[in-house]
RNA sequence: GGUCCCUUCGUCUAAUGGUUAGGACUCAGCCCUUUCACGGCUGCAAUAGGGGUUCGAAUCCCCUAGGGAUCACCA
């Protein structure tokens, strides 16, 4: 069993995208299957190598791995070959039609209510009259001629399929330039590797109807297909429409750990509970590809950002200390243990390592308190009583209690209203600090 | 405009003719912690609308409304 992903690289993988992959990659794995990248780089005046290369850099960071590689730019020969095949089979004919013309036509059967359907025309054009166009020097494209048929197929996803073909266009499948387009490429790649199974968005929906009329014309038959509901925003637009902070890349920017991530979009629109996975093969263990609805599902940075905080209270600081190594700073397992709970992206790790160890803005707006307490505050080296300590004696001093006694430390000590326990902080930090803090009275 | 798909608490969904319409997240409240968070408990909250069929409909049929996809010499 085989499947794959097919980016163009023409732009950074988005949420969308990456559900696409993560999905394929996590049936793949489940089914003791192979899992394919293919670089679907056939337009080559909006692929660049930059994007090949930032999509493969957010798979690794994803650590969503491919057993092989391929660029259709590498195959061109291959998809020739092809069209000779469906050429011989009378399944492809030219047409000389101009992109402007054919603009034109669609724009005329819209205006007078008529589905913008290619009428065929040079199918009727005669050998010596395409012969004779040629010999004038006109470039022609070239056409798959679909059979205006029912064509049903037993989706992954939605169930039992079908479409109607006299609703399609016959698809141009080489361009007048001589460039493949990716409805005939995608096919004789999925031929030529063995691809077994389909998984991709119901964007793909009537190319697929399509498509396997293409595999049968070429002597094979159409993989398994499952056609994923795509995801929206929150508010039910479509992602692609407005990807400008979903991009997998600036999600890596924000802090939102891979971990986060997969386990968002392994559940989200299936029945199961979305919670957070340890690892990626929990992940692969409970995937199930028939827990896949047919409506869409939203897509929520709310939910995305609990399980990133999830995330950080759960793991292990070995599993993360080559992570918080790329920081340009000291993370102890003490002042690990002292914040995981209290960080939601990754960037709040330095946050709080500048409140504990750094400079920060404090609030202090009870100078009589805050004396208070720098003089009740234990001079002996500090241990794990030294808050109650302190704080006892402090409420003795101060007879104040509970919130008023501790929100001020809190607010004078962190510049927060909220953060990890004060004993543990208070023990972190040490005695210099906190002297400091509590001297802070601008 | 044609075609296809979708519609259950705010969100993700369960319930394939008989349930007090269930769970999870969010939210609210309470408990715990001499603060916040974590955790525990409790609660709020839904079958898009209208017609049928049936003893009985979220579930089957029809209509309406809303949303989405697609109809490229892009992928």
């Amino acid at each position: 069993m085989k499947v794959r992903f097919a980016p163009s690289p023409t732009g950074y993988l988005h949420i969308g995208n990456f559900r696409t992959a993560l999905v394929n990659f996590l049936f793949a794995r489940k089914n003791n299957g192979h899992f394919m990248l293919r670089i679907d780089d056939t337009d080559q005046e909006r692929s660049f190598i930059e994007y090949e290369n930032a999509i493969k850099e957010d798979l690794s960071w994803m650590n969503i791995g491919w057993d092989s590689l391929e660029k259709q730019s590498s195959r061109l020969s291959c998809y020739d070959n092809a069209l000779q095949i469906l050429l011989n089979k009378k399944r492809a004919y030219p047409c000389f039609e101009t992109a402007d013309e054919l603009s034109l036509k669609r724009k005329s059967q819209l205006s007078s209510g008529k589905p913008p359907i290619y009428d065929r025309s040079s199918l009727k054009l005669s050998d010596s009259e395409i012969a004779d166009l040629k010999s004038k020097g006109k470039k022609p494209h070239y056409r798959f001629l679909l059979n205006h048929i029912d064509v049903n197929w037993d989706d992954l996803v939605k169930g039992q399929s079908k479409y109607n073909m006299s609703n399609l266009s016959d698809p141009v499948i080489l361009r007048e330039d001589g460039r493949v387009i990716y409805t005939l490429a995608s096919v004789v790649d999925d031929i030529d590797f063995a691809v077994t199974d389909i998984l991709r968005g119901e964007d793909h929906m009537t190319n697929s109807a399509a498509q396997i009329q293409l595999f049968e014309a070429l002597g094979s038959s159409s993989p398994r297909l499952g056609h994923l509901s795509l995801l929206t925003d929150i508010s039910g637009e479509g992602l692609s429409k407005r990807l400008g902070s979903l991009s997998l890349k600036d999600l890596r920017q924000e802090g939102f750990q891979p971990m986060a991530i997969s386990s968002l979009l392994s559940k989200v629109g299936t029945s199961d509970t979305i919670d957070i996975f340890k690892n990626i093969n929990q992940i692969i263990n409970d995937f199930d590809i028939n827990k896949f609805g047919k409506s869409k599902p939203k897509f929520d940075k709310v939910e995305l950002l609990n399980l990133n905080s999830k995330f950080f209270q759960l793991v292990k600081f070995d599993d993360i200390s080559d992570q918080l190594n790329t920081l340009d700073i000291e993370i102890t397992i003490e002042f690990w243990n002292l914040i995981k709970g209290n960080i939601n992206t990754f960037n709040d790790i330095k946050f709080w390592w500048n409140i504990v160890y750094g400079k920060i803005k404090t609030i202090n707006d009870d100078h009589e308190f805050t004396h208070l307490a720098l003089k009740t505050l234990p001079n002996d080296s500090f241990d794990k009583n030294t808050w109650s300590t302190w704080t006892s004696l402090l409420m003795k001093e101060s007879g104040r209690k509970g919130k008023d006694l501790f929100k001020p430390l809190r607010l004078c000590l962190t510049g927060q209203n909220n953060g990890p326990e004060m004993a543990n902080l208070v023990l972190t930090m040490g005695r210099q600090k906190i002297v400091e803090r509590l001297n802070n009275n601008d």
